[in-house]
DNA sequence: CTGGCGGTTCTTTTT
DNA sequence: GAACCGCCAG
């Protein structure tokens, strides 16, 4: 058979990687080396070259996306979309173990998934039961233990006694949670790998029939496992099985959610004979700016190893702006974007990143005002949306009126007269009686229990919800029909009419929006392990974010945090906010390993740009109501010399030393009322901005700001011990650190 | 059940 | 600075 058409177009490290002999094997991929593509013509290898059947293939992602995009790929190399190969995320592959086993698994048939609000709602649920102190334990830190629990592989009864009383309610809540859930028929993310990868150490045949099946796992993003995942991994491929393994160290930015940087960098010491390849030859960005993302990224320790490179030139070198403020910042942002924009380029190549979402506002107002159309990637899921959660509850209701969670959620929305006494009484009575709300409705109507106005509301919600009972079990009704009624009857439509401003009219959008994504929902799949079209609606709901975004807009500059622009690249790139404490977040100071992971997503943001890339920092920044008055960031610092190019404006004149800045208001007039931009290159001498610098007579200090060229340069350094001073360059000896 | 008030908190986010 | 929560009054 002719195998060529899977090699020819692969550069050679590539190709070694896609053709790497029947064994485990480690891609370090470096950011743009082609990671999907080695990984999608590996998977067409193993088929044409082994002979491997797609049945014996898994490929595992972390995102849906990441996901589709491969399967994509596979069906438009191949040709044919690989039946019977299993592609999904961890926890979408998990799930579908555990819907196929779950007499084994341990769970219930029905049992249903919940996301981080349902789980929130739960333990605030458990807490209240319980009389416990929500100042004490408050919910989200409740939740978040559990969570980084599960990541470990932890339950409740492997968690360390310990005696110091936080810790020790932490675990005894976890070991309510962890009964409730189970009472309930509930799983959260965390559990879904936790009972898969349980499912299989107490299921020695089924793991064999698993092991036995799968011959070649593969697994992308591999530096972002955490050690549940990593434990399935291998408990998946077990001694036979082999696993090809791509991801890279430096873009491990996951830390803080319980990824293992140590999974990938043990990696050769826990699978056996493994091939290691590096792709470090770079398709997408010029050389300016894989030679400062390299300089970066050079700071940390224990790295595996790996300098990127290009064919193509080295391109412009990256511009540094320093803005008085982060309005200025801003100003000087939107004049680069009008000028590549004029120039021709699509604003949907230009994105704007930053670490925290608080930094995204000034940005914004500054768009909206110069009239721009801009796109904020990430933020709320759609089918995270309150509405469209209500509208959800509302089915699984419908589905099973004894699902507790959902009757919580959706018994007085829209408001109908059940209030917080009613309820309390239905929980109250569910809990004495031992059982669903649901039913101590029914029961509580059947004797009166209530006073007449209460029962009634009580009544006329149980005929709603029985009503749709019927409705969703009617055989020949279509998912979008069976919304469109639940939405009619629960009368969710004038409920958000009646919301003051446009929310309401957005969130009667995103209604119609899941009807139209209900009725466009195919079942067909191999999915043979669900029992009811719905059913298999709901789960996909909990574990997809909703590709189905109702503001796609085509022509828009991209706005997003650092996090959320891993894996995608823009011709013009902004990296903003670029400043001691925010980036590094002052957060990260205190743990070890933190700050190389911020220096990591650093290099992750530098290397999203392929044309050009602007660094931008403000000398003061207001951020939650208070000024601050940051350096530079160190980052800026690392990267080397020659890759940048300071942004000055063309006026520039010397600044105010004192952080009271006695002319602000005329700096600031002086600022705004200039708008034109010029560059200046750094003077010969090698000292830039953030360089920490030695004086022969003031000692240490860090480089703040500097202005003019050649013979006049002078710079401002802050010194540890003497305050900030300008210093003439040609004059000053200077040495830099 | 709604509206208003004060107090608190505020990296990053997918599943 | 604003968003969210819990509390209280109507």
């Amino acid at each position: 058979m002719d195998v060529s058409f899977i090699l020819d177009s692969l550069n050679d490290k590539q190709r070694d990687a896609v053709a790497a002999p029947l064994q485990n094997s480690l891609v370090l991929a470096g950011a743009g080396s082609g990671k999907t593509r080695v990984l999608v013509h590996r998977i067409a290898w193993l088929m044409h070259a082994y002979e491997l059947s797609p049945y014996s293939l898994m490929a595992v992602t972390f995102t849906n996306k990441a996901a589709r995009e491969m399967q994509g790929r596979i069906e438009e190399l191949v040709g044919v979309p690989p039946q019977g190969m299993w592609v999904g995320t961890f926890h979408g592959l998990a799930h579908r173990l555990l819907r196929a086993h779950w007499r084994d698994a341990g769970l219930k048939e029905n049992f249903q998934i919940m996301d981080s609000d349902d789980q929130l709602r739960l333990v605030k649920r458990i807490m209240k039961s319980m009389n416990i102190d929500d100042t004490r334990w408050p919910p989200k830190q409740v939740c978040w233990f559990i969570n980084a629990q599960k990541d470990e592989g932890r339950r409740a009864a492997h968690v360390p006694d310990s005696h110091d009383p936080f810790s020790k309610g932490m675990r005894e809540l976890y070991y309510h949670y962890e009964e409730a859930c189970e009472n309930a028929g509930l799983l959260d993310f965390g559990e879904l790998l936790l009972r898969a990868h349980e499912l299989m150490l107490t299921n020695p045949p089924l793991l064999r029939h698993y092991q036995e099946r799968f011959r070649h796992v593969l697994v992308d993003e591999f530096q972002d496992t955490n050690t549940i995942q990593y434990a399935w991994l291998r408990v998946m491929v077990g001694d036979q099985g082999t696993i090809t393994a791509v991801g890279d160290d430096d873009q491990s930015i996951y830390g803080w959610r319980g990824a293992k940087i140590e999974n990938i960098q043990n990696f050769t010491k826990h699978f056996k004979d493994v091939q290691t390849i590096r792709l470090e030859q770079n398709y997408r960005s010029t050389g300016h700016i894989l030679n400062a993302a390299n300089g970066l990224i050079k700071n940390n320790d224990d790295r595996l190893g790996k300098e990127l490179w290009t064919e193509s030139g080295e391109g412009d070198p990256i511009s540094l702006y320093a803005g008085f403020n982060e309005q200025d910042e801003a100003r000087f942002i939107l004049g680069i974007i009008k000028q590549w924009r004029d120039k021709g380029t699509s604003l949907s190549d230009m994105a704007i990143l930053y670490r925290s979402n608080a930094q995204s506002r000034v940005l914004e107002e500054c768009l909206v005002r110069e009239q721009i159309a801009y796109r904020i990637y990430g933020g709320h899921r759609f089918y995270d949306r309150l509405e469209i959660k209500n509208a959800l509850a509302y089915a699984r209701l419908a589905l099973d009126p004894n699902d507790d969670g959902a009757m919580e959620r959706v018994v007085n929305v829209p408001p109908r007269g059940i209030g917080e006494r009613s309820i309390g009484t239905l929980r109250e009575m569910a809990r004495d009686e031992g059982c669903s709300m649901w039913r101590a409705a029914q029961i509580i109507v059947e004797k009166s229990l209530m006073p007449a106005r209460a029962t009634n509301a009580i009544k006329s919600f149980l005929h709603l919800i029985e009503g749709l009972n019927t409705t969703v079990q009617q055989p020949d009704l279509n998912l979008n029909d069976i919304f469109e009624q639940i939405i009619e009857e629960a009368g969710l439509i004038p409920f958000h009419e009646k919301e003051k401003g446009e929310k309401g009219e957005a969130r009667i959008e995103n209604l119609k929006e899941l009807v139209g994504a209900a009725g466009g929902f195919s079942w067909s799949d191999e999915d043979e392990e669900f029992s009811s079209p719905l059913m298999a609606f709901l789960d996909k709901a909990v574990l997809d974010a909703g590709e189905a975004q109702a503001d796609e807009y085509q022509e828009a500059v991209q706005l997003m945090t650092l996090h959320s622009a891993k894996g995608l690249e823009f011709p013009l790139v902004f990296l903003t906010g670029v400043e001691e404490n925010l980036f590094p977040s002052k957060m990260s100071f205190e743990e070890p390993g933190r700050l190389e992971e911020e220096r990591r997503l650093c290099y992750v943001g530098i290397t999203r740009a392929m044309e050009k890339l602007y660094i931008t920092y403000a000398e003061s920044r207001r951020l939650f109501g208070s000024e601050s008055f940051n350096s530079p960031s160190r980052f800026i610092k690392e990267i080397p010399v020659e890759c940048l190019e300071e942004v000055r404006l063309r006026s520039q004149v010397s600044r105010p030393v004192s952080m009271q800045r006695p002319d602000y208001q005329t700096e600031k007039n002086r600022l705004q009322n200039s708008t034109v931009l010029n560059n200046f290159k750094a003077p010969e001498v090698n000292v830039s901005m953030g360089d920490r610098v030695r004086h022969p007579v003031f000692g240490e200090g860090l480089v703040i700001n500097y202005e003019g060229q050649g013979p006049q340069a002078r710079v401002q350094v802050n010194f540890d011990d003497e305050g900030s001073k300008w210093l003439v360059l040609s004059f000053a000896k200077l040495e830099v650190l």
